[in-house]
DNA sequence: TATCGTGATGACAGTAACTGACATCAATGG
DNA sequence: CCATTGATGTCAGTTACTGTCATCACGATA
């Protein structure tokens, strides 16, 4: 809901009661949390989608890719759904500010990856190999949305996944 | 408390008040809530100790050695500190069961990372390398804890944690 | 048109996780 | 012997969330 948002960044997460937003939006209580398991899940209401495009780019890369390069190629796809990049860096505000809110994150990540992970595993890409690459994609794509939310970024979401990639590989190049 | 961790085990994590804790412990429910800071971090009352140490471990290594060597062998010094492994194991079934402890589990070792990345820092380990070398290695640490966790493994902690940290390096070589 | 689901919402009561404020009480130091 | 301090108990209150039932609009069907 657009009035959680709003009354999280007026007033800070914790101060801001389910009641307040059922307010807000018009209707009770009981049917915010009808539409919400809890008061954070409203900050995480696209990661359904999100997980979905994810997965659905990973099953149709073509199969000559390799691993590394289709969860990239995924992750820049994801540029798509995030349009608005004042939204984006409002909502990060609100979620930096907040313990619970970086729980959540970190777990909607973590779910991200093994969701990954399992599609990689259904191209058939083997186990050890599957796991790290998704973790990793997962990796560029939080370095890339923090360069893209940050100050002086003109660039796209795209460019920003594919600038955390390339710093990435000649990091471990180094190695 | 011991009698935190024997309720969870025996009747799950939801199933436990409070208030259960409390009077098994022999003590109010407000003493319960002084100790820690919610029911979750009960089970998390050891991670001061281990961030310390890890710290500690980082701090006093050699300046002549590696990033990922120095966050590694960090890593393997825990050992010390996990001398229970069947408590470990009882433990982890208990946080995978049950999706809010998964995520301040999250929130633990993402806060590990970032304080061992600022202890690279002060040994003078630029920044991207700091960072990247302290997400690895709490990733190491994960991952030898599930092996040292797991079924068939007779193998020490150190020793699982030595073992995660190759299986990498031949995957990292290879690509 | 009447009626019969059905799905979304409201109304209401209840549980349990926490929090703040104050009282108590034992150990400790002077 | 008394004052301070730290740990605990007591109690009242807020808020997140849940279960249950009533209501009501709306579309399908007889």
């Amino acid at each position: 809901m657009k009035s959680a948002m709003e009354l999280y960044a007026e007033q800070g997460f914790e101060q801001t009661t389910a009641s307040d937003i059922a307010e807000r939006a018009g209707v009770t209580e009981r049917t915010f949390f009808r539409y919400f398991a809890d008061k954070r899940e409203v900050l995480f209401f696209g990661a359904g989608d999100l997980q979905d495009f994810v997965l659905a780019a990973i099953a149709a890369s073509p199969a000559t890719m390799k691993p590394m390069e289709t969860v990239s190629a995924a992750m820049e796809g994801v540029a798509d759904l995030l349009a608005d990049r004042e939204f984006s860096r409002r909502r990060a505000a609100v979620i930096a500010a907040n313990p619970g809110l970086q729980e959540r994150e970190l777990l909607k990540m973590a779910t991200l990856a093994g969701a990954a992970a399992e599609a990689l595993r259904e191209r058939g890409v083997p186990d050890p190999v599957a796991g790290l690459a998704a973790e990793t994609g997962v990796t560029v794509f939080r370095i890339g949305f923090e360069t893209w939310i940050g100050e002086g970024a003109p660039e796209s979401f795209a460019e920003c996944i594919r600038e955390a990639l390339d710093q990435l590989r000649s990091l471990t190049a180094g190695a």
